[in-house]
DNA sequence: AGTAAACTCCGGAAGC
DNA sequence: TGCTTCCGGAGTTTAC
């Protein structure tokens, strides 16, 4: 499942393959992945030139020449990758552009559709194209910034979870934030003490950096024996650790449903805010 | 008004 | 083998 550091690192490597490129032609699988700007991603945005590859969050933007945009949402099972037009379409491929002389296509595949595409012109209203209503990113949240989000009184988990508030944490860089920073899931956010949320700031930033890192090694085609890419196999520190011993303080990990996720934490490590 | 929870989309994976 | 159940990002709806 795609968190914000797997989306760092297909950006990064669409990045490299992608900006020059022409667009020769689009073409959609299922009208109702794109989300808005469809007559514009298929007809108007042919011609024009990949400017560049970045990343909003955990949405993929591919700018255009010309101030177009395409904005990709992975969800939970997209895939956004380079290959030969050759090569054998995979299942629930729904989306491919490819370029002026070149063999090789953009290929989206999501089978889950959780994912999106919108894509917007140069002025078009930033509504509606996935990207309004995003927060400050999570890689590089600041002090004074996340102090201003936790301005409210509301589980910090479903803060850091919700996108408009900071854009980027999913569940599982969540629970990892939280453990580093020895919060407790359901500590209102507004009840943080500035040591907190100096810690809090420095946990998210340095656990998706750390995973970002790890991720780097799939840049390069790593597999482990699993098949699976390397910022997977970081070590996570209470994510899908249920029952098994903190590394801090050799408690068992908890879990339970928290903002209607699946939540794990350190009930040592993290003490359950006195309830009011 | 602000918050919380339920519901919805969908198919892979796990469990029986 | 084949069925059922669980899971989840995020938008929407409903309820406190």
């Amino acid at each position: 499942m795609p968190e914000l550091p797997e989306v760092q690192t297909v950006v990064t490597q669409l990045a490299g393959r992608l900006p020059g490129a022409t667009i020769a032609r689009v073409l959609l699988g299922r009208r109702d992945i794109v989300h808005s700007g469809h007559r514009l991603l298929t007809r108007e945005a042919v011609g024009a030139k990949i400017a560049s590859v970045g990343r909003v969050g955990k949405r993929i933007v591919i700018q255009l020449s010309g101030g177009a945009e395409i904005v990709v949402h992975l969800g939970m099972s997209g895939r956004l990758t380079v290959e030969p037009i050759d090569d054998a379409l995979a299942p629930h491929t729904h989306l491919r552009v490819r370029f002026v002389g070149r063999m090789d296509e953009l290929r989206f595949r999501d089978p889950r559709r959780f994912g999106g595409v919108w894509c917007r012109g140069r002025g078009d209203d930033a509504n509606g194209n996935g990207l309004s209503v995003l927060g400050p990113d999570a890689l590089a949240i600041r002090v004074p910034v996340l102090r201003q989000v936790l301005s409210r009184r509301r589980q910090i988990k479903a803060v850091l979870m919700d996108q408009r508030m900071i854009s980027g944490l999913g569940n599982i860089y969540c629970d990892e934030a939280l453990h580093k920073a020895a919060i407790h899931p359901l500590t209102p956010a507004d009840s943080l003490t500035p040591k907190q949320i100096n810690r809090l700031a420095c946990s998210i930033r340095s656990t998706l950096q750390a995973a970002i890192r790890a991720g780097g090694s799939s840049l390069r085609d790593y597999r482990d024996a699993n098949g699976e890419p390397g910022w997977f196999q970081v070590s996570h520190r209470v994510y899908g650790r249920e029952g098994e011993a903190c590394r801090s303080c050799g408690s068992a990990i908890v879990r339970s449903q928290i903002a209607g996720r699946s939540t794990h934490y350190c009930p040592a490590c993290q003490k359950e805010p006195v309830t009011t």
